[in-house]
RNA sequence: GGCGGGUUGCCCGAGCGGCCAAUGGGAGCGGACUGUAAAUCCGUCGCGAAAGCUUCGAAGGUUCGAAUCCUUCACCCGCCA
């Protein structure tokens, strides 16, 4: 039993979509997949309140071996997210257990819809590695999993060594941590007939360090696969916006900020991004891409993108929405023309506040207000570099303030900082 | 436990008694160009309108004056035990 679809292998697919980065020994991982259902795994750990986009390549990695026939099984790491996993460039602060616990539930409950957990016998799994850690004691952990493991090739391992070069050097909890998700592997193997581990390449020493237990304490040859780290073009850091990291949580990155940052993807990534985020097909993707290379201002493949990515983290209807938004905030139409119930849905969308109309707030009270100028300074600093806007009017001087013709359908006002950071300001009361 | 080196703004990294809110690079932000893209160029980048205020691991101290000197503490790195 696998994939019935009747598309490409699976390991074809993924391997188009440019998401095996490294990669045990595919071709007897290809001959387990062919043979039946595999088990596999892949697990984050709770760092933060809500996944993020990074976290997001992984969940649907698992989702397309699931749509292959394959049984996924998502970890959250309720444990080794006590411990935290060696950072190249410094130690992590821990933190209490009750906020890890917290978050182990939070991620696990966003999880879920991107997997099958009613799907029969390759119904997912979800598992929380506290479990089976919890109750270890130290001296049967070290007997049990510390003694498989030789120090030297501990060090070896980038994340480690990254670390021992640095002059913040490494405590031996964060060491330690190759040991716990590699106790991870073995006991899912052990539970489930887990054979297969993907994760980020930046995992690519847990995941081997993981297969190595297992064939010393079973003598069995396990799977790993790691996916790319995704970049932007020049190599730089993915997934940041001017506020910071994209969440899948809506109350920590609006659907309309998670659609504008993939809506502004570069052109040289565009197709990549879709190609790893998306289950757009290889012809739709191909087209997307070539209309980029062709009529790239016209950004179809960013918009497909958005509008893809969108819809499996928030839903239709929230694409709906941004898409309204982002039309009405960055159109070639008047701001003014725009009637009511789209002027308010957009700006609904968007950072907005509401002023009093008696205190009369100036332009760097508004962008300070939004949350688009940090300061009050910051405020003084973009007007003076010419980047801000009211109802797409450029502002130049620091203590203009709207009078009653400027409010859109009385009440409302459009604030911009720079091209694309909007914001929107209700001026209530008489 | 001993000895030596280190801890500077988001990151890297200069500064080693006054001319230091602190050189430089990167990232970020704004502008020009374009297409809500990239590259490039220009500007900006602790808080404050300003006077000024608060910063250079923490707390004390020396001094007219400290990121720079002294003491203690914390953490990191290295060598030795």
């Amino acid at each position: 039993m696998t994939a019935s679809t009747g598309g490409p292998h699976l390991l074809d697919d993924l391997a188009w979509r440019g998401l095996i980065a490294q990669s045990t020994d595919l071709d007897a991982l290809r001959r387990d997949l062919d043979a039946g259902m595999v088990t596999l795994y892949s697990g984050i750990d709770p760092t933060a309140p809500s996944a993020h986009i990074g976290h997001l390549l992984q969940w649907l990695t698992l989702a397309r071996f699931q749509r292959a026939g394959h049984r996924p099984i998502a970890l959250v790491g309720g444990a080794t997210g006590l411990i935290g996993d060696p950072k190249p460039t410094s130690e992590r602060v821990l933190n209490d257990r009750e906020v890890v616990s917290e978050w182990v539930d939070k991620l696990g409950a966003q999880l879920r819809p991107f997997l099958d957990f009613d799907a029969g016998e390759n119904a997912a799994l979800l598992v929380n590695n506290l479990d089976w850690t919890e109750g270890l004691s130290a001296l049967d952990f070290l007997r049990d999993v510390g003694k498989h493991f030789r120090v030297g090739r501990m060090l070896a391992k980038e994340a480690v060594s990254r670390r021992m070069e640095s002059d913040e050097g490494i405590s031996y909890a964060e060491f330690s941590y190759q040991l716990l998700q590699s106790y991870d592997f073995l006991e899912l193997h052990r539970r489930y007939g887990c054979t297969l581990q993907t994760g980020g390449s930046d995992q690519w020493g847990n995941l081997t360090a993981g297969t190595d237990l297992v064939h010393r304490v079973e003598g069995r040859s396990l799977h790993a696969l790691g996916t790319p780290l995704i970049t932007k073009a020049d190599g730089t850091k993915f997934g940041k916006t001017e506020s910071g990291t994209v969440w899948l949580d809506p109350s920590m990155t609006s659907p309309y900020a998670f659609y504008q940052f993939w809506i502004q993807a570069e052109d040289a990534m565009v197709g990549t991004y879709l190609r790893a985020f998306t289950w757009l097909e290889r012809e739709e993707i191909e087209e997307l891409e070539r209309l980029t290379e062709e009529k790239p201002q016209a950004r179809e493949a960013q918009r497909a993108l958005a509008r893809a990515v969108t819809a499996q983290v928030h839903g239709q209807q929230e694409v709906e929405r941004a898409e309204a938004a982002s039309r009405a905030l960055f159109g070639r139409g008047e701001l003014r023309e725009l009637d009511a119930a789209t002027l308010a849905a957009a700006v609904a969308e968007i950072p907005s506040y509401t002023a009093e109309r008696s205190e009369h707030p100036t332009i760097v009270d508004m962008l300070v207000g939004t949350g688009l100028a940090t300061g009050r300074g910051a405020a003084r600093r973009t007007i003076a570099e010419g980047g801000a806007y009211v109802n797409n009017a450029k502002i130049e001087t620091e203590d203009w303030a709207p009078a009653d013709g400027d409010l859109l359908h009385g009440r409302w006002l459009v604030l911009r900082r720079g091209k694309r950071n909007a914001a929107g300001v209700e001026l209530a009361g008489a």
